[in-house]
DNA sequence: TTGTATGCGTTATCAC
DNA sequence: GTGATAACGCATACAA
């Protein structure tokens, strides 16, 4: 049988009512009885009983010490990234830290059918962390019930906490880091839809008086994971037929295996004829590539950790205006990068 | 305010014992009246505070509709693989399917010092699935309290349900798929500790009649991840220096970047020259590898469901005896395997 | 089969 | 400040 307060106040020899005072650590009660009950407690290794006290603490709060952390609309190919992990573990780590706990769920709206996941419907959460958004209204209005945080998700609502990786700073670091190395013309390659990214290449560019040219801007459709590793061939192409092409590629690590291979086919060599430098820094992936791939980290862990501080300090205050958070990212340096500003060495 | 189990009876016109029957579908209840309980719930939209019932339901087998997901001892560089999602999102997939949820809590005895994670603490589970073990005595004792499943590792107590990923025969699978492609000298290359890989090439090859030859298998440290692309370097020197060379090479998708390198230096291409294969099918290196990397696929995602299937069927069966199930992985064809029965094309 | 009454561990509301 | 005691929502032993 599991020790109550019924037996703490009988080994403390006080009433049940201050037993319960101490444990929340109400203000009215004799610091010398609140000793007794503190060290009977210890002694006994009392632990309240959650499910009794939920039932009661209706006005709390905090009622249940879990945080949801809900994957939202996610195709499998995301979800098994690392960064997911990281993003996760981030999370878990200050909501343990914070003596709480994580329910890990998703929430597929087309394969689930209408189906809100259990996390949401019986409520024994005090919030959510959600990567991914509903895009059905009931599913809003389900999510919308709890404090919430959003995990860098590019379309959240404007009234809703969120962390973000900062992409732009990210490639605005990427840009001057390449800069200070004495490189001028930096091609950037990536998919449509960063525009954040995009940004802070051109804001780079303008801020460290680069070469602007919007021919070393490819932009294209490409396929995640790589159907092949030609795939890139065309950027490489367009980049080479400029009068002056680039000394420098920024891309993201998926595509940069494509891209050493279409430079190596121009009989272009990294990092001695042309630097690269990839983003999210896939371990799987920077580390495989021959250089090394000098990339830029997001700081999914970071991540995790700041809307799991976000989201705690949410509930503690929940009239608080909401905020976006920007975490900025760091640079892992390999080898993928020249030093222009050395001379020649081979 | 919410609605409980006496509004039902007042609508249905029966008593709350009734009411609390229909609920636990205890047999001993009309059917008419059943009915009237059923629709009211429905009507009022009736959800039993899990708070109530808990406090109640002691005796209870499964009292929470919870189950924990404990990452024991591991290091960031494990926690942060792919394979861990995918381990961890079959496991939820599965328990939400059985309409539970899952807690995701991590434990590292070193940094965490003698504290308990709070999940195993305040018992607000019915079960865990641990990827890890704890070796201290006190984390086993807590550990013991509860069903579990210990998800592939490497050293359990026997008495200890597990999902293994069955590394004999997913060895013993690529053998036996480049003997069907006419390979009869096949290398293996890995760390130390992989016993059962061994096991499953030595019987493949034994079984299959191959070319048994002590120099075909190199095992020894290497780093994870890669230092440097060189790492394998001594591995392929070994090998090329054996009267008769090997077709084929089975390691891991870390190791196959720095293989093709050496493998290059030799002037020996892949597939055309040697084949090689990967284990893990971790996306972001085969994809990435030049020519992509055939490889095996552990089935992470399906370890993770047969351990959540087989934690339920253990809290519903407790007295059943404790059993090791092996998951066979999947072999993942890419452009790295030649097939030696056709003849030479180029 | 059904209804009634009691208990679960805690908090909240009273009096003192 | 402190102690007694009534709730909270549900399950169950017992009576009917």
């Amino acid at each position: 049988m599991a020790v109550t307060v019924v037996d703490i106040a009988k080994k403390a020899t006080v009433s049940v009512g201050t037993v319960s005072r101490v444990l929340n650590n109400s203000p009215s009660v004799g610091s010398e009885r609140k000793q007794r009950v503190l060290a009977a407690m210890k002694e006994l290794d009392f632990r309240p009983n959650r499910w009794a006290r939920g039932m009661r603490k209706d006005s709390m709060r905090e009622k249940t010490g879990q945080i949801a952390i809900l994957v939202i609309n996610r195709p499998n190919t995301d979800l098994h990234q690392a960064y997911m992990m990281q993003y996760i573990h981030g999370v878990q780590q200050e909501i343990a830290t914070a003596g709480r706990k994580c329910i890990f769920a998703t929430w597929n709206e087309e394969s689930d059918g209408d189906a809100i996941p259990l996390v949401l419907l019986d409520g024994e959460i005090d919030g959510v962390i959600a990567k991914g958004f509903p895009h059905t209204e009931i599913g809003k209005q389900w999510l919308s019930r709890y404090p919430k945080i959003i995990l860098n998700s590019p379309s959240v609502p404007s009234d809703c906490d969120c962390v973000m990786v900062d992409y732009e700073s990210g490639i605005h670091d990427c840009v001057a880091y390449l800069a200070s190395l004495g490189h001028h013309r930096i091609a950037f390659v990536d998919l449509p839809g960063f525009h954040t990214k995009l940004l802070g290449y051109r804001h780079a560019v303008n801020e460290l008086g680069l070469d602007v040219d919007e021919g070393l801007i490819q932009v294209r459709d490409i396929p995640v994971p790589l159907k092949s590793t030609s795939d890139l061939d065309w950027a490489i192409e367009n980049l080479w037929s400029l009068p002056k092409p680039p000394t420098a590629i920024l891309s993201h690590d998926f595509f940069c295996s494509a891209i050493y291979k279409a430079l190596a086919n121009r009989g272009l060599k990294v990092p001695d004829d042309v630097s690269v430098i990839g983003y999210d820094n896939v371990l799987a992936c920077c580390g495989t590539l021959d250089p090394p791939l000098t990339s830029m980290d997001i700081g999914a862990f970071e991540v995790g950790k700041a809307a799991a501080k976000q989201l705690l300090e949410h509930i503690a205050n929940p009239q608080d205006r909401s905020r976006k958070i920007y975490i900025q990212g760091q640079l892992v340096e390999r080898d993928s990068v020249r030093d222009l500003s050395i001379k020649e060495t081979t």
